[in-house]
DNA sequence: TCATTGTAGATTGTATACAATCTACATCGG
DNA sequence: CCGATGTAGATTGTATACAATCTACAATGA
């Protein structure tokens, strides 16, 4: 029998308030009212602050005393430190596995891979679903409870980063899946330095084509092997 | 005119609460009550709930629904974790800095070095003081958020892993300075790869050390070179 | 005119009261 | 004797009310 899920007001209301931000309802520098959310979402304040507290721990909003809190923004050297800390951990996950992935490890990333691929629209949420799933494999593997939980931290950060940094969302869908398929063809053959560079380059290439984008030539940032851990 | 840094309630429960558990008065294991908390500290519920869920964050308690939280147990593998991700910030801000420490992260070093030099007796809060302070220059110098609130995330764990790990404080506490004296040398005159090897270096041996004395001979860790980054 | 000061409204910070849930133990039935 | 079930107490989850603080703007005076 499948466990059932209960979840508390906090939670749900942390949901919610994720949701928004993602949808765009609350975007980057809008006042969040703590009275406004309760009454909206039909509960009391207290589960609605101990949400938003949660989520400025995620880093997804910023709290000013006796003032109140607003969604944060994103900014290009942000989204260059996600991306770096992301590949990162990832290394690091790769270097404590001996550079050999798992069977397991391997269909989850195929899997994620070939949901990409029938990926024709600019569906926002999937899109990054996949991604995440893709990347959380070798890192869910190692099994160690802080560095996942220190992972999974900058996905919130990541999706407002995809959201607002780029224009053309269908375009950055169809580039999904050949860039994943490019690393994970490296993940099966590569050796573990290989692999290493090539999840550094996944990450750097992203944050170098989003930066182009916004017409920033990023040169006070450092790329690829210079930073090659 | 030097600002006035005023906390709200929550933070300076949130405080205390750290303190108690640092200075052994709430021990792995025991459970917390939010209602004792609250007459004991003369505060309502309210402020002393979110301290709480504030520092379960910082990953020293641990909640369960309806239940109640208690005090987490550091073992060998957290302390081994913990201290593999320091040693992983820490040498990314290496890479990220190519190799060079600023004269003021050098400074800082010294500072805390000379500190620990006069440190005779067994003061557990200095000794755990002056190593952070020692090693958060590094990180500190690279300026970037994320990495160093994760990086500070780690403190608390590495506090309660100091405290619950070794017998014998004294000795420890005589070891600080030779130890970081050995890694600052590294750090005035070594290449990159020298100073990241060093702190991988520095972490790993404290670990080890702490394993052989509690009877665990660590085996399935890896250690060392083999992690190289 | 411009800086200062005071006041009103809004918003967060905190306290208190009540509801929902869990744990432990006693009771009951086989 | 052992397991199931119900009940009481304790504890967290949530709602509501009040206090403290900040922001914005108007009023005042030089």
């Amino acid at each position: 029998m499948a466990e059932i899920e209960f979840k508390t007001l906090r939670e749900q209301v942390a949901d919610a308030i994720r949701m928004k931000i993602l949808n765009g309802e609350l975007q980057p520098g809008m006042r969040i009212v703590e009275q406004d959310l309760s009454t909206e979402l039909g509960v009391s304040r207290a589960p609605v602050r101990e949400a938003l507290r949660q989520i400025e721990e995620e880093g997804l909003i910023e709290y000013i005393r006796n003032v109140g809190c607003s969604v944060k923004r994103i900014r290009d050297v942000d989204l260059y430190e996600i991306y770096l800390l992301r590949a990162t951990y990832e290394i690091l996950a790769v270097k404590l596995s001996n550079g050999v992935l798992t069977q397991e490890t391997l269909r989850q990333m195929e899997a994620a891979m070939e949901k990409m691929q029938s990926l024709e629209e600019a569906d926002f949420h999937a899109s990054i679903s996949y991604d995440n799933s893709f990347h959380e494999g070798i890192i869910r593997q190692v099994g160690l409870p802080r560095l996942t939980k220190a992972w999974s931290q900058l996905n919130s950060g990541n999706i407002i980063a995809y959201y607002t940094g780029s224009s053309d969302h269908a375009a950055a869908a169809k580039r999904q899946y050949p860039i994943h398929k490019t690393l994970y063809d490296v993940c099966c053959t590569g050796t573990m330095q290989e692999i290493c560079d090539a999840i550094m380059e996944h990450y750097m290439l992203t944050t170098r084509r989003r930066m182009v984008e916004q017409g920033i030539e990023g040169e006070n940032f450092q790329f690829g092997v210079k930073i090659r851990l």
